[in-house]
DNA sequence: ATGTCACTGGTTCAGTGA
């Protein structure tokens, strides 16, 4: 199965992007960010383009800012908007959706910004990620938690750790905030692949900071132990951040093997599986 | 000295958010 996270800077101006991506990809379950638009005008958009692809679909979104998505080839059951007890500022955003896909809880995510360190917003960002993390404790032990987390887990995760002194998605709080969430069970499964690249996914539209390669590692996939010993593949399609149109944010691709039954089972290499081990060392282990 | 992009309101540009 393959799972993909993107934050698309709004999914209206990405269309010529999106579909053409989703035909060459072909991802079984995508989760989608910064969708900017409702429900409807997302049912408008792009129902027909994602049903004929063999998509189903659900929206959490409000126009104009935020807005979450997920696609799913493999069943989409139990859609969630939001999770419990999430703060807003001072309403609710939507910023959660998750949905049990091929056994698998998968939450499409937009963390806060944060904007400033110590601001209204910044507080926001974490106490809605503590209740996130208090609704996954009670939640699915299957679960993958994809999307923009608007925080850079490390300084290897940053083209320049001093160019984010002051600033948000670098700070101690904001990364305590992450790691009780990987203190969950969860790992950080494209870091764990490239454990010594320099792996971006976000990269400013200015000063030609993607030309550069002088970007941040802000869009994770973190999954529980199970999922994770499933990873056949974990990358960042930096093709969708070239050419006309990208969103500053790329894709980020996690292959999983199979795992009907949600349990690992006794692992057997599927024969296609050679094609998908670009940079790992060894399949993993059953227990 | 934020160099871009996307949004809105209410009109072709300024303010806001990222």
């Amino acid at each position: 199965m393959r799972l993909a996270t993107w934050n698309v800077n709004s999914v209206k101006q990405r269309v010529p992007r999106l579909l053409p991506w989703l035909d060459e990809r072909r991802p079984d379950v995508v989760c989608l960010q910064e969708t900017k638009l409702t429900d409807d005008a997302f049912a408008d958009l792009l129902g027909e383009a994602l049903t004929e692809r063999g998509y189903a679909f659900a929206s959490n979104g409000q126009g104009q800012w935020n807005g979450v998505a997920l696609l799913s080839k493999v069943g989409l059951d139990d859609v969630q908007r939001g999770f419990a007890d999430m703060p807003g500022f001072p309403d609710a955003e939507a910023r959660a959706i998750s949905a049990t896909c091929a056994g698998l809880r998968v939450h499409s995510l937009y963390v806060p910004n944060g904007r400033v360190p110590d601001s209204d917003h910044y507080r926001y960002k974490l106490a809605w990620l503590e209740a996130l993390r208090a609704s996954v404790a009670g939640g699915p032990e299957r679960v993958a938690l994809c999307g923009d987390a608007n925080i850079a887990p490390t300084d290897a995760d940053v083209f320049d750790p001093v160019a984010y002194q002051g600033h948000t998605h670098v700070t101690v709080p904001e990364r305590a905030a992450l790691k009780s969430l990987t203190d969950l069970g969860l790992h950080d499964v494209v870091r764990e692949r490239w454990p010594d690249e320099r792996v971006f996914s976000y990269w400013d539209y200015r000063a030609g900071m993607f030309h550069q390669n002088l970007g941040m590692r802000i869009d994770l996939v973190l999954a529980d132990a199970v999922t994770a010993g499933r990873v056949r593949a974990a990358w960042v399609d930096r093709q969708a951040r070239k050419g006309t149109g990208p969103s500053d944010h790329a894709p980020v691709m996690v292959d999983l093997d199979e795992a009907p039954d949600g349990d690992i089972g006794p692992m057997v290499p599927p024969p296609s599986a050679g094609g998908y081990r670009r940079g790992s060392k060894k399949l993993p282990q059953s227990k």
